[in-house]
DNA sequence: TATCGTTATATCTTATCAAATATAGCGACA
DNA sequence: TGTCGCTATATTTGATAAGATATAACGATA
C-alpha cells in the first residue's frame, strides 16, 4: 500500500479562521523569540503576513492571545498570554490526536482492498 | 463556546496529492452525469480543470479509476471503475468519522477552558 | 459521409494572492 | 535628545493559479 493519510485542521470562530497549523508554528516562535519580526523571520515569512495573522487571531479570539509593546528596551516585542498557550497546547493535542485517528481508518479500509 | 472546528483529508500517493474533496465531488458527478463535461459543468469548473483532476487521479492511482470513451452514441463519456466507487466510499466514510472525532475532541477541550 | 457531443490538449489572458518596499511612531537607555 | 529595534500600516510589484478560448480527433448513427 502505497497511499497516505493526511489532515489539515483549523478552528474557525463566527465563520473566519481562527487558528491553523501555520498560525500555531508563528505562536510557537513568537514565544521562543519573543517578537513578532524574529519569529516571522525564522519561520522564512514576511513581517506583514506574520502580524495580519497575528491581528485577525486576536481580534477573533475571545480573549487576548498575544501582546506586544512598542519601544523601549529592545524596541518592543511580542509574547503569547496564558490563554494563547492554552489554545496552542489544546490545538497541538487535537491534531496529534486527529493524525493518530486516522492512520487508525485508513488501516480499517486496506483490510477490505486497495 | 463560539468555536468550530473544521478539516481536510485527503490521501496521497508519492508525495501527491491523488484524492481529496474536491475529487471526491467530481467523482460522484461523472457517475451521476456519465460525462466529464458535464460533471464540471454542474460543479461550475471549467472542463480543463476537471481533466486535469481526472488524469492526475487516474495516473496515480493503482488501478484505473475512472474510464472514458471518445466519440459514437452521444459523443462519448465518463464512468467510474468499481474501483473508483471503492476509493469515494472509503473518503466518505473517513472523513465523516473524522469530523466526529474531532468534535469530540473539541468537546474534551471544552471541559478545560475557552 | 455529414452531424453531433464528447474527450483531449495547447495557448493566451486574467485574477488573485503573496512578496517586496517604504514609512511612521514608539519608549527605554546611553 | 539621538539611536535603536521593534510594532504598525499602506502601497506597489511580482508570481502563481485559475479561467477563457480555440481546435483536433473520435465513433455511433442517420
Amino acid at each position: 500500500m502505497k497511499y497516505k493519510i493526511k489532515s489539515r485542521i483549523w478552528i474557525e470562530a463566527d465563520d473566519n479562521i481562527l487558528l491553523g497549523e501555520g498560525r500555531v508554528a508563528l505562536l510557537k516562535a513568537i514565544e521562543e523569540t519573543g517578537s513578532l519580526s524574529k519569529a516571522a523571520k525564522t519561520l522564512k515569512m514576511s513581517y506583514k503576513k506574520a502580524w495580519s495573522l497575528i491581528d485577525a487571531l486576536n481580534s477573533r479570539a475571545q480573549k487576548p492571545v498575544v501582546t506586544t509593546s512598542i519601544g523601549g528596551k529592545g524596541g518592543g516585542g511580542a509574547e503569547l498570554t496564558d490563554y494563547g498557550r492554552k489554545l496552542v497546547n489544546a490545538f497541538e493535542t487535537i491534531n496529534k490526536n486527529c493524525w493518530e485517528f486516522l492512520d487508525q481508518e485508513m488501516k480499517k479500509q486496506l483490510y477490505h482492498d486497495f
